[in-house]
Formats: C-alpha cells, sequence, structure tokens
RNA sequence: GCCGUGUUGGUCAACCGGUUAAGACGCCUCCCUUUCACGGAGGAAUAACGGGUUCGAUUCCCGUACAUGGUACCA
C-alpha cells in the first residue's frame, strides 16, 4: 500500500471516449484511495497518427471531469518529459541493452518478405501466421546472419526493427488483480517489434520503460491489452527483473448497446448520444463529434455512471460523489465481463444528479445556455429560485431551457387546440374577474393565489380544475411546467395579469 | 484459421455449494397530479447448452456453443 504511482497514457489521436475516461477514472479512484500519485504520460510514438490539439483536449477533458494529475506530474520533476516522441533516445538505450543481452535482434525483413511469409505459412496449412521461433531463423535477421553480415546491412542505412527474442518452450504466468492468475505459452506469442525503423519504439517497450523509469506500481488498461501482456512481462524480466514489475489490472471493455463489439465513435452518431467526454473536433475534416459535456451533463454524473459500467460497490448504492467513490473502489470489484453501454441510464443518472447538486453549481452554464437562445438572466435570485422549481423536470441540463424559459419570456403561441374546445363565455368571464380579484392580492404567493382562483371558481360555479389548464396554457403556453400557481407566483403578479390578458385575446 | 478473455432478466448487476436468485435502468398497471414530470405502490422478465465432482450446483471442473479482444514497424 505504500507508495502507490498509477499512470493514463492516452494515445492523442483524437477525442477521449467513454472506455478511455473509466480507464483514467480507474486509475484515479485507485491512486486517491491508497494516497498515490496519479501520472499522465501521453503516448504519441506513431506520428503519423497524432492529431493536432488532440493532447490539451484530453486535458481539458480530464479537467472538466475534476480528475488532476499533479502538476509536477504532467509536466516536470524527475520524471519528466512524459510525451514518448521526446524519450526517443531512453528507449533506445534499452533496445540496445536486450540486444546486447541476446533478448532481442534486429531484423531486416521488409513488409512485402513478412507477407510473402505469412501467406507460404497459410498455404502451408499452418495455423499460426506469427513470426516467431519457429520461422525467425528463416527469415533475415541478425539471428541468422553472421554478425560480420549484421554489422554491414546497419552500415549500408537498411532500415531495420529490434524485435524481441521470446525463448521457446517456456511459458508466462502473472497475476491481475481482476483475473487472477493467468498462464500463456509462449509458442503463442510473436516477437514483437520493440523499436521501429523510424527509431520510435512500439508500445511494448515503451510502456514497461515508462513504467520503470516512472516507478509505476500499478498498471490498469483495457483487457484488449491482455494479449499482448506476456511480452511485457518478457520485457520487465530481461531489463528490470519481475520484482520491479507493477502489479496489473485489464478492465473489462465497454461494449456498443445493441449490435456486437466495441463502442466506438461511430455507434454514438448512429445511435444518437455521445461517445467522447467533449466536444472533439477532427482538425482535419471540421467533423464534430458531440461530448456528454455539451449535451448537458454533469461532470459527477458523467464519472458516477461511468464508475458503475464494470464496477459496483457490492452495496445497493448507486449513485455516489466522487469522494465515495474514492472510499469505496477497490479493483477487486471490477468485473470481469464486458459491459453495453445504457444511455438511458446514464441519463438518469445525470437527471438524479441534478436533483442532488446545489443548482447554484449548474447555474453558470444554464445560464449561458438560455443565453444561447436570447434569454439574459439579470436576477440570479430569481433564477436559481426558476431552477429550484423545475430542476424535478431536468434530465439534461440543455433540458432548463424548455422548462424555464417561459419565467424570463411571455408565450408567443399558445396550445389553443388544448383549451379552445372548451373554452366558452363563462371561462372567459372567469378570467377577467380573476385578474380583478388578484389586483387585490396583498401576498402574491402561491397559496393566495390558489385560494383566490379557487374561491372565485366556486362563485362562478366552474369547477376549479377546469380552469387551470387554460390558465396555465395563458401562462406557459403548453402543457407542462409545474404547478400554475408557483409559476404565477414567480413571474409576478403584473406579469400574470399581462399574460393572462394578452391570452384572453388569443382564446377569443 | 490460431491464441486469449468472458457468458445471471432487454440493459447494468448482487448472491463467491443449500436463497422465494437482491437492487437499478427500461417496460407495464395503479396512486398522486384535471399539465408535463418527480414521487409512491405493484407487475412482467434472468442463471447459454451438455457432461462431470458433490448429499446438494447459478456457484467448482471439463467440453460445446455464443460473444468479445488480439493476431500490425496502431495504441
Amino acid at each position: 500500500m505504500t507508495n502507490v504511482r498509477v499512470r493514463f497514457a492516452p494515445s492523442p489521436t483524437g477525442g477521449l471516449h467513454l472506455g478511455g475516461v473509466r480507464t483514467v477514472l480507474f486509475n484515479y479512484l485507485f491512486a486517491k484511495k491508497h494516497g498515490g500519485q496519479f501520472i499522465v504520460r501521453v503516448e504519441d510514438t506513431d506520428q503519423s497518427r497524432f492529431v493536432q490539439g488532440a493532447e490539451e483536449y484530453i486535458f481539458e477533458c480530464l479537467a472538466w471531469c475534476g480528475i488532476h494529475a499533479d502538476e509536477s506530474v504532467i509536466s516536470g520533476g524527475p520524471y519528466a518529459p512524459y510525451r514518448q516522441s521526446e524519450r526517443k533516445e531512453t528507449y533506445k538505450q534499452y533496445a540496445d541493452k536486450l540486444i546486447a543481452d541476446a533478448h532481442a535482434y534486429y531484423a531486416f525483413d521488409t513488409p512485402e518478405e513478412i507477407e510473402a511469409m505469412r501467406e507460404k505459412r497459410k498455404a502451408e496449412g499452418s495455423g499460426s501466421l506469427q513470426y516467431d521461433a519457429s520461422i525467425r531463423m528463416h527469415m533475415n535477421n541478425s539471428l541468422r546472419l553472421l554478425p560480420e553480415e549484421t554489422k554491414a546491412l546497419i552500415d549500408a542505412g537498411t532500415p531495420y526493427v529490434v524485435r524481441i527474442k521470446v525463448p521457446e518452450n517456456e511459458s508466462v504466468t502473472f497475476t491481475d488483480m481482476i483475473r487472477g492468475e493467468l498462464h500463456f505459452e509462449n509458442a503463442n506469442v510473436d516477437d514483437k517489434v520493440l523499436l521501429k525503423a523510424d527509431g520510435m519504439p512500439t508500445y511494448h517497450l515503451a510502456v514497461v520503460v515508462d513504467d520503470y523509469l516512472m516507478k509505476i506500481t500499478h498498471a490498469f488498461r483495457g483487457e484488449e491489452w491482455l494479449p499482448s501482456a506476456p511480452v511485457h512481462i518478457l520485457l520487465w524480466k530481461y531489463l528490470f527483473g519481475l520484482d520491479e514489475m507493477p502489479q496489473w489490472a485489464h478492465l473489462p471493455l465497454i461494449l456498443k448497446p445493441d449490435g456486437n463489439g466495441k463502442l466506438s465513435k461511430r455507434d454514438g452518431d448512429r445511435l444518437g448520444f455521445p461517445v467522447y467526454a467533449m466536444d472533439w473536433t477532427d482538425p482535419k475534416t471540421n467533423e464534430v463529434t458531440k461530448g456528454f459535456k455539451e449535451l448537458g451533463f454533469l461532470p459527477e454524473a458523467f464519472l458516477n455512471m461511468l464508475a458503475m459500467l464494470g464496477w459496483n460497490p457490492g452495496t445497493e448504492q448507486e449513485i455516489f460523489t466522487i469522494d465515495e467513490l474514492i472510499e469505496a473502489f477497490s479493483m477487486e470489484r471490477v468485473n470481469k465481463a464486458g459491459a453495453k453501454f445504457d444511455f438511458e441510464k446514464a441519463k438518469w443518472f445525470n437527471h438524479q444528479w441534478i436533483q442532488k447538486k446545489e443548482v447554484a453549481s449548474y447555474g453558470l452554464e444554464v445560464k449561458g445556455l438560455l443565453a444561447e437562445k436570447g434569454i439574459n438572466v439579470t436576477d440570479d435570485i430569481y433564477f436559481g429560485n426558476v431552477l429550484e422549481l423545475v430542476k424535478g423536470r431536468c434530465t439534461l441540463l440543455s433540458d432548463f431551457y424548455e422548462q424555464a424559459s417561459y419565467f424570463f419570456k411571455a408565450p408567443t403561441t399558445w396550445d389553443v387546440d388544448a383549451v379552445k374546445p372548451k373554452w366558452n363565455d363563462d371561462k372567459n368571464n372567469f378570467f377577467i374577474a380573476f385578474i380583478e380579484k388578484i389586483k387585490a392580492l396583498q401576498n402574491f404567493i402561491a397559496e393566495e393565489i390558489e385560494v383566490a382562483f379557487k374561491e372565485l371558481a366556486t362563485e362562478k360555479n366552474i369547477k376549479p380544475g377546469e380552469l387551470q389548464l387554460p390558465m396555465r396554457i395563458m401562462l406557459v403556453g403548453a402543457k407542462f411546467g409545474p404547478a400554475v400557481f408557483d409559476i404565477a407566483s414567480m413571474i409576478g403578479k403584473e406579469e400574470t395579469i399581462s399574460r393572462v390578458e394578452k391570452a384572453l385575446e388569443v382564446f377569443k
């Protein structure tokens, strides 16, 4: 439990999807729970896939979620730099060491040659198409070549990669915090490329070296990494010793809600829900992918929902603050099986959080939403009261526009069909009298308005219920919203009278 | 094809050999509300299949099926 250090290592290829955020979350929860450090490192070893602005975007998303690495751990401190492209030389040194120790070798095979090898093996009916012990002595590499030949090739500037030499007839065993003891036969793991022809490391070399150098104690990542775990274990064994190796946990995948497979960006577009944390604009195509934030999610709800996807506390509690999550979290309670994403449930979490949080905490954001639609809020107290009154019927922050706009703007259209069929002179006269009656009201509060309304209705011999819907249409314009008298009280006497008068004209 | 991982209602899932197999989302009914929601009370709905092991298997083991991931000089 001492000195826990975890890391999140995003690949800046654009966007930050649900699975990515959940990986950070679990890392973060674990680190916080054990009083450890949370490190963010950037995996940009494939420069061809690097997208401009993607790194900044990832940090913005994390900031929105309220997940912060220590400053020293992002940009400075003893372990910097954190961007893999800036650590190129370091990886090379370790690759060289591996070669010197005969645990890796130079390979000069061109992609075409490798392809030819695979075609040949396929034709032979071989089950395995790997570059491994069974084939490496037939390939163009330093294992088969004489040392002088290898040297000549390198001196001549022949492109080469460095591959790990997976030993034959052995196996790799390690313990995963979620899955228990895992066992892999070396015959099934191939000689993965460690250093690419451009001198950049592959993920395999980079994680191991970085995790060691940054003293990572616990490595959590997606389940898709399980098949390459043996390579990483071997690298640990050769480079730093198994005693130094972090504890592993391979997190279950987040799956598509409908069909089969891993949840992807396209599924969101297809099924109408976001997959990214925040809006992401691809700089190449200018295509915008919707984010949870912009759709109207609260970060607490977003994280809460994600935490419950693949993990559960074993109790009936479902709504957790981040601190409660930290307290309750344990890797052992993470599920093994992938979970299908359910957008309905995600919205439910948001609804819960809109009720739970102080309205003031999201007031500013709602204010911005209203401003975009031309409603400028000037009175913060009034605004707060309105939010309090309507929040129960909001699932997304964006719902506040529909639910709150009529507190700031008189309706300009009315659902006349809801009123007209039953409208008559008696009702018209009732409202004319009602205007006069409320003018005399001292305290224009819901209870008194209701009393006045009902008294008058009894007096005029009309059922109050039959008058409430018209009243609502007058104030709101449509059939929704809180109790009519609450609305009237909120918008005030003048405004109520004005709206009733105006609607009376329309209903004629 | 080969290798890995997994499989409790439509979805998320609890129960880690003996249970009437929790709970939540969604769905349905009713109540509340002469609005729309919230809320409350009910309801339908689940252990992939076949073998073992055991007094007893949803729980352990083995097969099969299915799903999913990997099989790249992508991460």
